[in-house]
DNA sequence: TAGATTGTTAATCGATTAACAATC
DNA sequence: TAGATTGTTAATCGATTAACAATC
């Protein structure tokens, strides 16, 4: 059933496969063909065309693709079905800022719930989920089986709680502490967002331009 | 002078060295080896010594590379030192939480400016930098320019404000917007940091690991 | 039907790895 | 000096692109 490994350069594109669809669907397009797709997001119909083909056949010859199924069968590859749910550990600006304008919902995810240490949003809900106190969260998660931890605590922090999360079972880490989690022993997948890294190489690209 | 491009993976790899050089340098590590960097890094010694050739030659052999002066020397490849500047549109929750939380000075940058709509946070300080109306947007680059523009602004406001960045002369947009800017007609160039694409890659990873 | 477009196989291109002479 | 490790060239591997028969 099984096929070979995906590669993460196709993994890294299906969720861009699934952005553009959603916006091609909320457009009004029903079809649409590799080519046109691939003008659209800038890569080749050939590499779109064997993208696809790691994981069926989902294009009719003569026609294209739907929009509409095509968007569904991606959102399935991707696992967006599958009620995913995360909890957040630290509710600093950046922990609110996911909490209240990121839609985890629209990824296939739900927030269960948000761990912090101060006590003054101890007991109060953001976005609707209750902060609870970190103390909890081994009992929480014991309780609770949950997809993936959400890192944004400070960095000093940053190892223990992601300590905590694969003991507690987790199967992610999305981690956006700039701490690099060495968790490779088990099989918890970190999933980073850096973004010194991705400012660092904008201040690359910015200055090889002028040159 | 100039090199031939160097690839977008030697771009991307490039902070990674730099944090972890970093890293090194405040743990008081003083040399380190290809190999040795690469073992921590999860990357050959080949790959490395190769990244590093895109650049000129700053080994020694039987010694390996001085960490500090690597670190410098990378810092410099990434034009750490060009004092870049950068505006925030946006102040919302993330776009507080950046100008809060993130160091732009670790990378090289100086926020100058934030701009936002809302009344009740112009005027205001935020991190110690003034809150202006995105009115005096157009005005202000003309008069500062400036590197880099961090686009935190709401779905509907992203590709008018994006727009205006380019014509105010801006060298690079950090885009934190979902919205895919489509400016590739100027030279400006485009980091995005799409939130829900990385989910949806670990949403697929831990589903593709379970089975 | 004729035209369009897929899925897939083969060809090409680029990136990673291996090997090794140079040399600190 | 002998051992270690670089920078670089060559070999390998993998990903992208091209081509085309199949077919809607």
């Amino acid at each position: 059933m099984k096929k070979q490994k995906v590669s993460s350069a196709v993994i890294r594109r299906l969720p861009r496969y699934y952005r553009h669809l959603t916006d091609l669907y909320l457009a009004g397009v029903v079809r649409i063909s590799s080519s046109a797709l691939g003008k659209a997001m800038n890569l080749t119909a050939s590499q779109i065309r064997q993208d696809l083909s790691c994981f069926g056949e989902f294009g009719q010859q003569g026609y294209g693709y739907n929009v509409s199924s095509l968007r569904d069968e991606i959102a399935e590859i991707l696992a967006m079905g599958q009620n995913h749910t995360a909890v957040i550990l630290g509710v600093g600006n950046l922990g609110r800022a996911l909490a209240e304008n990121f839609h985890f919902d629209r990824s296939g995810f739900t927030l269960t719930a948000i761990f912090d240490v101060d006590p003054n949003v101890i007991g109060k809900t953001v976005s609707n989920v209750l902060v609870r106190p970190i103390d909890e969260l081994d009992n929480y998660l014991k309780e609770n089986p949950t997809s993936v931890g959400v890192l944004t605590v400070p960095r000093a922090a940053a190892l223990d709680m992601a300590e905590r999360l694969v003991q507690g079972g987790v199967k992610g880490i999305w981690n956006f502490t700039n701490v690099e989690l060495n968790i490779s022993q088990s099989d918890v997948i970190v999933e980073n967002i850096h973004f010194a890294d991705s400012l660092l190489a904008l201040s690359y690209m910015i200055s090889e331009n002028e040159t």
